[in-house]
DNA sequence: CGCCCCTTTGACAATTGTCAAGACCTGTGG
DNA sequence: CCACAGGTCTTGACAATTGTCAAAGGGGCG
């Protein structure tokens, strides 16, 4: 109902990596097997409304209607996924946080994406997380949110809240390391 | 029908990763939607069934067995890319391509990886589509191949058809980079 | 036999990670 | 109200991994 769950997968190891972000109002779960290799848990305070897996999968299958919404959902998750996957893949530090700071962006507020007017908002990770999403360390994140802030792309208050004054050069950061 | 199909993304500047690979007998397509980022490719020769974009909706309008199928597969999807993302963002190089050998091992041949017995595969991919799958670069992922041939991890022949003597050694490169 | 594509290998450069130290922010207790 | 303690974030110096560029080694097909 509210709040910002993480997907996340561990190795035995102890590596870490975020494989998605949910925000609400997303299903969370996955129908159809007893469990995952992926853990849930929440980045921020989370309000959320659960039922027995038993009693989802019974909703499911008596009603076309919300099976036909989570089948929606899952293809946009697997869109996500995949953007994430080129992202992980094929982006260098700087263009990853870039990309993470606009998909943040997107999630808050979708609205404001068209306008060319300043944008405001909560991160609502920590600097860890961050790194654990984009396959890199706390370290990098922190040196590419400096580079970014001192480029005057993003301003930044408390580590938390960001301002993005132009959206168009966020936009940019994503495929190139400087523009 | 048969084959294999590379999914991919692109970026402006050229850069390419392939953010899921199909193998037969998937759906291959995206319901809902008139097109998408990512695009799809043969690796192999391809046998495949195709109908058009609205015949296939109201199929799936029609057959609530066919959209659970479908929706099936699509979380299977999201599994596998989710496993993908952990890959991509936490492995090291060596990981990486042990982890894509285990891969398309169990593709080809989902029973054979129970027993403990050699198992032979041919690779459909060539290693540019490796690199791009996995997010290196071909010269990188010719040295792991190496390094695993070397290491008697794996044996290949014609650079395509790998024999791995104990699934248990490739399994434990997955996670390590020499066990 | 020779050409073309794919692959391998080597030397070097660039990006990112590791380790270590210090700054900052927030809440708590004096 | 201030000082302190804990966690979080930033910054720096250096190391490791991976990428880049260049050249050479196969293998198949005309």
């Amino acid at each position: 109902m509210s709040g910002v769950v993480k997907l996340t997968r561990l190795m035995a190891d102890g590596r870490q990596q975020i494989v998605g972000l949910q925000f609400a109002p997303d299903f969370v779960g996955r129908p159809f097997r007893q469990s995952s290799e992926v853990s849930a848990e929440a980045a921020t305070e989370v309000k959320l409304c659960s039922f027995p897996k038993e009693v989802m999968d019974e909703m499911i299958a008596a009603s076309p209607d919300l099976e036909r919404r989570l089948y929606q959902q899952a293809l946009d998750e697997l869109d996500e996924a995949r953007e994430w996957i080129l992202t992980l893949g094929r982006k260098s530090a700087a263009e990853k946080v870039a990309s993470f700071l606009l998909m943040i962006a997107e999630n808050v507020d979708p609205q404001a994406l068209d306008g060319d007017r300043p944008i405001r908002f909560e991160i609502p990770l920590k600097r860890a997380d961050i790194a654990d999403f984009l396959g890199l360390t706390i370290e990098t994140v922190s040196r590419q949110i400096t580079k970014l802030r001192k480029a005057g792309v993003i301003v930044v208050e408390n580590n938390r809240t960001v301002t993005v004054p132009d959206l168009g050069r966020l936009r940019r950061r994503c495929e190139t390391d400087a523009g």
